[in-house]
DNA sequence: CGTGTTTGACCCGCGC
DNA sequence: GCGCGGGTCAAACACG
C-alpha cells in the first residue's frame, strides 16, 4: 500500500514527546505528512496531546500475587501511548505494519465498537486500539501503545 | 495448510 | 463482597 511514504514510527516520533502516559488534553491539528498513515488522500489529522509524569503516578509497579500465576499476562510498566484522530471511512488504516485483531468490545458511551489490534511480528509488544469517534463518526481514533522492536 | 478474523468467555482493578 | 467496566485470550471459522 504505502511503501514510499513508510517511515519508522520510532524515528518519526523522536520529534515529539511521547514517553509519557496518554492523556487527551486536546487534539492538535497535524499535517498528514507527519503521520505514518498514508491514505489515498490527505486527511486532516489530529494528534492527542500526551502529558504525564515520567515518575510518580505510575511509579509503583502493579505486581499482583494472582498475576504471577497468570502466564502470558505480563504487565509492562508505563508504555508509550500515542493517540491519533484521523478522518477515514475505514478503521483499518495501513501504517506500514501488520496488525492482527485480537478483540472487539462495545463502548457503552458509544454505539460504536472498539477494536483491539496487535503487531503480528514476534516479540513486538506494540498494541493498537481503534475506536470511532462518537461525536465525529467520520473520524477514527487510533491509539498506539509501545514501540516496535523492528522496522 | 497457514494466517488472520470472529465471537464469547474470562480476568482484573475499582467502586459501592 | 459483589458488580461493573475494560481488556485479553482462546477456539473455531473463513480465506489465500
Amino acid at each position: 500500500m504505502s511503501s514510499s511514504n513508510q517511515r519508522v514510527d520510532g524515528e518519526q516520533y523522536s520529534n515529539f514527546e511521547f514517553s509519557e502516559f496518554l492523556k487527551f488534553d486536546e487534539w492538535i491539528e497535524e499535517d498528514d505528512s507527519s503521520l505514518p498513515i498514508s491514505d489515498s488522500s490527505h486527511n486532516p489529522v489530529y494528534r492527542a496531546r500526551v502529558v504525564g509524569e515520567s515518575s510518580g503516578t505510575i511509579s509503583p509497579p502493579e505486581r499482583r500475587s494472582g498475576m504471577e500465576e497468570r502466564i502470558g499476562r505480563e504487565k509492562k510498566e508505563a508504555k508509550e501511548r500515542v493517540a491519533f484522530k484521523t478522518k477515514s471511512e475505514v478503521e483499518i488504516l495501513d501504517d506500514g505494519f501488520k496488525w492482527r485483531k485480537y478483540g472487539k468490545k462495545m463502548v457503552k458511551n458509544s454505539p460504536n465498537p472498539r477494536n483491539y489490534y496487535r503487531c503480528s511480528v514476534d516479540g513486538c509488544p506494540v498494541k493498537k486500539r481503534v475506536e470511532r469517534d462518537k461525536d465525529d463518526p467520520d473520524y477514527v481514533i487510533t491509539t498506539y501503545e509501545g514501540v516496535h522492536i523492528h522496522q
